[in-house]
DNA sequence: CACTCTACCTGTGCGC
DNA sequence: TGCGCACAGGTAGAGT
């Protein structure tokens, strides 16, 4: 499931494919299941579209921004993608086959298209002029943010740490993985309430997200066993429940936080003494 | 404000 | 073998 290191790895293979994707015309646009299409009808998004050319591509926590530059209209366009859990994203040859789970397709020039899949369907696009109409809500990029302003945001919420991390108009682009992974490197119990924290925790925290996060996207993200496997980064403790904690080798423990699977090691992770 | 629950989906993997 | 079912995940929106 795509978090932001699996995201910005996307991101650089789109840059780095030969041909690129930057330059590339859409001559027409496949909408094979339109619940994926965000905002508007998948009729006025191909109107909008054809004709259109891709100039620049980035992300904010885990949303793609695609900017485009329209062929008869002025001003800039902008397709923005979730992926959420089972989405991809991949240039393929023109006449590559769909398979069952495509959504859309992007037929390009240069003998390429841009394609959608998504098994389970949560998947979401938008075409909008401004970014902000669909990232206005996000949090500070969690790849970037500073301590400053990590902290600040930080000092003004009472959470449990874990919900904390995974909402995104506190912080962009961590989800499960990350926030377990991140947790588990601080030390700190997920169910911590943030204001207990102490200024060289915040500080610890602030380190080893943006140090989780940068050692995961350095090699395209996580790789977990049956789960996602684009990438070689090796999680500590996620999807690992009965395995010894490689630092003190108890056993790690499943729980549940806020309604989500959450993989701690009981021994590193104390409990807060309030609970 | 903080939290919980539900809905959205479908492939996987379990128990029987 | 095959059936049924719980479960996984991110987010929005409603409710406590």
């Amino acid at each position: 499931m795509p978090e932001l290191p699996e995201v910005e790895s996307i991101i650089r293979t789109l840059r780095n494919s030969s041909p690129a994707l930057i330059g590339r015309h859409i001559k027409a646009v496949d909408v094979l299941w339109s619940g994926a299409v965000s905002g508007c009808y998948s009729s006025d998004l191909q109107a909008a579209l054809e004709g259109s050319v891709f100039v620049s591509l980035g992300r904010h926590g885990k949303f793609l921004i695609l900017e485009l530059e329209a062929k008869n209209r002025s001003g800039k366009q902008f397709l923005i993608i979730h992926l959420r859990m089972t989405g991809r994203l991949s240039l393929v040859p023109l006449n590559q086959a769909v398979d069952r789970h495509t959504r859309l397709v992007f037929l390009l020039d240069r003998g390429l298209a841009l394609r959608f899949d998504d098994p389970r369907k949560f998947g979401r696009l938008w075409l909008v002029n401004d970014p902000a109409e669909v990232t206005a809500s996000l949090g500070p990029d969690a790849l970037s943010v500073s301590y400053n302003e990590f902290a600040e945001r930080f000092a003004v919420h009472r959470r449990q740490l874990k919900p904390l991390l995974l909402d995104q108009s506190f912080l962009a682009g961590i989800g499960n993985i990350y926030a377990d992974e991140s947790l588990f490197r601080s030390k700190l119990h997920p169910l911590t309430i943030s204001s207990d924290l102490s200024p060289d925790e915040v500080r610890r925290l602030h380190c080893v997200i943006i140090a989780v996060l940068e050692e995961a996207v350095a090699v395209n993200g996580a790789n977990i066993d049956g789960v996602f496997k684009a990438g070689e980064f090796v999680v500590n403790v996620y999807g690992r429940e009965g395995y010894p904690c490689p630092v003190c080798r108890s056993p790690v423990v499943k729980i549940r936080v806020a309604q989500r699977g959450t993989h701690i090691c009981p021994q590193c992770q104390s409990m807060p003494e309030k609970l």
